[in-house]
Order: C-alpha cells, then sequence, then structure tokens
DNA sequence: GCAAATCTGTAGCATTGGTTACAGAAGCGG
DNA sequence: CCGCTTCTGTAACCAATGCTACAGATTTGC
C-alpha cells in the first residue's frame, strides 16, 4: 500500500502520485508513548489514513488535557508554516487507536499544495475545521463546568449501545482534570441514573444525561 | 482608497486587482456593539488592514472572553469553509482599536484563490497562525491559574512606558472573569509592588510582574 | 490460587474563583 | 460647585475543583 491508494490521493494526477510514492507509510499501534513531543522540530505533514491520533499538553502539576482528536482523512499541517518559521509543535500527539499514518515531507507537500487544487482545498479545509473544533473548546471551558464537560466527553464518544470504554484516569486526562474528580462526578451521575460505572467503561442513558448535563 | 493599494494584495496582476476592486471597504469606529454576531451567517473574507478586532464568546453567565485578535493583514478566513457547508460565525466580534475592513465575497475569495500563489499562501498561514494562538490559549487556561493570565495579559499589552489602558472590566472581558475578581488579583499585585493601579489603567514593572507571575 | 498491578469509591481539607453588597474616588456635564 | 456616572477597593460567603489518603474491587500473570 502507498499513500495513493487512498482518497483523496487517489485522484491525483500522474506527477503528483510520483512524488506521493516518495511518502513513507508508518502503522503504529496504541501507546502512551508520545509520537510527537513539544517542541519537537516537525519538516511535514502527517497525514492519518486510519485510526486516530490525539493531540494534547501537559500543565506544569503533569496533568494531560486533550486538545483535539486527528481522525482519518485529516492532516497535521504545519508543513508550509515550518518553511517559513523554523516552527516547533506546540503539544504531544500520541496514538489513541491504532493508526496508519503517512508522512510527507515539506517539500513535497509544498510541490503538491501548488500543482493540486485538491490538495488546497483540502488544507484549508483541514485547517478551518481544527480553527472550528478549538474555538468550540476555548467556548466549552469558559461556559461549562466540569461536570458538564464530562457528560459531553461521555455523550461524544458513547457507541450505539452507550458504552464508553475508557478508565476514569484516561477521562481525566481528556478533561485535563484529576482521577478523583472524576470519581465524584461520575458518582453523581451515577446517583441520578444517567450512566451506570464499570471497571474500564461506563454506560449511558443518553436521555437521562442530557438532563443531567442541564443541572450540573 | 480601495483594498489594491494595500500589501499584500496590491502585488496581485491586473485580472486580480479588478476582482478587488468590487470589495466594499469600510472604517469602524471603537464600539462595543457587535460587528458580527455568533450564528450570523457569512459568505465571504473579512480583512483587517488596520486597527484590530477581538473575536469572543459570551457564556451564559454574560461574561465574556476573548479568544483572539485580528491585526492588520490578518483576515477572518471562513469563506472557503462557508462555501462548502453553510457556516455560520462561532463567536462574536467587535472592533477593539478603530479599524478600516475590506469585506471579500466569497465567489471573489474564491477565484483569487484559486488564481493567486500569494492568496493561498495568506490563507494559509492566517489559518496556521490562528490554530497556534488557540492552541496557545488553550494550553494557557489548563496550565494557569487566573492570576497568572492576567499577569500575562498586563504584559502583553503594556505599552513601551508600561502603561496598560484597560479598566478593570474590560481586563475581565479579556479573561471571562469577573471585575470583582480582577480587582483582588490587582490588589495582590500592587502590595507586592508588580503594578501600580489608577483609574483606567496600570502601570506595569515588568521585571516585579514577571516575578510575581511565578509565585501566583 | 496467590501476588501484583490496575481500577474504582470515598472522605476531608485547601485553594481558587464567583457572587453579593457596599463604600469611596475620580471624572464629567451643567 | 454639585450631582451623576463610571471606576476602584474590600469583605464575607459559597461553590467548584484540586489534593491527600486510604480501602476495596477486579484483573492479570505466574
Amino acid at each position: 500500500m502507498t499513500l495513493t491508494d487512498y482518497p483523496p490521493f487517489s485522484l491525483l494526477g500522474a506527477r503528483s502520485q510520483a512524488l506521493l510514492r516518495q511518502c513513507s507509510l508508518q502503522r503504529h499501534e496504541v501507546s502512551p508513548a508520545p509520537l510527537l513531543g513539544k517542541g519537537q522540530n516537525i519538516s511535514g505533514a502527517y497525514v492519518v489514513l486510519s485510526g486516530c491520533l490525539r493531540v494534547y499538553t501537559l500543565t506544569p502539576a503533569g496533568h494531560e488535557a486533550t486538545q483535539y482528536f486527528i481522525r482519518p482523512g485529516e492532516t497535521c499541517v504545519f508543513a508550509l508554516n515550518s518553511l517559513f518559521n523554523d516552527v516547533r509543535y506546540p503539544a504531544w500527539v500520541a496514538v489513541e487507536e491504532a493508526a496508519e499514518i503517512a508522512f510527507i515531507p515539506g517539500p513535497v507537500f509544498r510541490s503538491l499544495f501548488a500543482l493540486e487544487p485538491v490538495m488546497q482545498d483540502l488544507t484549508v479545509r483541514t485547517l478551518s475545521v481544527l480553527v472550528f473544533r478549538l474555538m468550540a473548546m476555548l467556548e466549552e471551558m469558559h461556559a461549562c463546568t466540569l461536570g458538564q464537560r464530562l457528560a459531553n466527553l461521555l455523550l461524544l464518544h458513547a457507541g450505539a449501545d452507550g458504552r464508553v470504554s475508557m478508565t476514569q484516569q484516561v477521562m481525566a486526562n481528556h478533561l485535563g482534570s484529576s482521577r478523583e474528580v472524576v470519581a465524584r462526578l461520575i458518582g453523581a451521575l451515577v446517583a441520578c441514573g444517567a450512566v451506570s460505572s464499570h471497571r474500564g467503561y461506563v454506560c449511558v442513558r443518553q436521555a437521562a444525561l442530557l438532563a443531567a448535563r442541564s443541572g450540573m
């Protein structure tokens, strides 16, 4: 497999496809060890083909806080930027779900961007979506209590069966809080029948959780 | 004056300049009334030529919280996005310093983007910078206390003479907090000699403030 | 089946930040 | 100069969150 097997790259012209075949493609398993560290130098774009990456910061106190996820078809696009200024990555990145990731070196990305409207489109779209998500997170941080943010997290990650497979520690990492606080909040949600708690996962009763979220 | 008088637009070719002459150009004075409201439909790009715009959210409790500023040469680029999805603006925008603003309608922006590498560059750069700023703010919100964020705000807005011309209410709006809390924090900074407080402004002693920030 | 590791539940206390409620100071307009 | 408005300073209290310290439950590996 090469990058050229995946849309939208499969749609590009022969010349672009030749460029793309230079790109390395790697499979990464889930791991707490960061793939990219804050301050690391980046000189290209990472494209997620399958799986999910998590971008997060670390507070001085050692808490993690998720900033956003990168899902299939999306990109860490700092390539263009890093060709001008010598940009260093502003956060940590880890593998959230086993992922296939392609790396497009800066010069290649730049050529593709100049040649292919599809790539311009992809880049701008990815960046715009990211801006919207980050703005939404900032707003949520100002507008919501931790309880409400936890409820949002659970609603967002619940499968069709209402199951959210995360330990409380992982939830705390997403929220930038601590395990004990999450336990306390989950306790409250259990008390009002919005979720049930188990080792390694919780089960969400969506309607009840929506209701509970309002009154937190 | 038209948009074509300002770089980088002045560098564009004749055909692009013809397009740009269709764009309206308006001067706006400082005003608390929002220029753009959350949820409003946008169908183009706003380019700030001089002055400064402020992008902020409102919490249910009625607090404002600044998300970022738009300074000369920068753009609210949601044009491309809004041609695909019918995007609504995710926050409020107000005039922070008297500003000249050009509006480039969506279709015009799209043509320019397709024609002119300079515009592609400008767009991607603006978006990347915005992503970095938003990530930095999210990180700050997780990592810093309100006192530290206030110190950062003051350091960032201090003139060469150390003067920061803002009322405490305005500072509170930037931070998403309330006037009383800001007063309390400024009181602490005054007590340790980091700033002096006056009606409508504070004077920063930079070195002392940097030191004080660590121990908040 | 047992020990170690991991995860959850809970309680108490400290800190931060938000709210309420005033009092006084500074500027402004007439 | 006087009254109105705006801005600042303060205090007391409360709610949300963080931190410390365990105890008990579940799972895993051997």
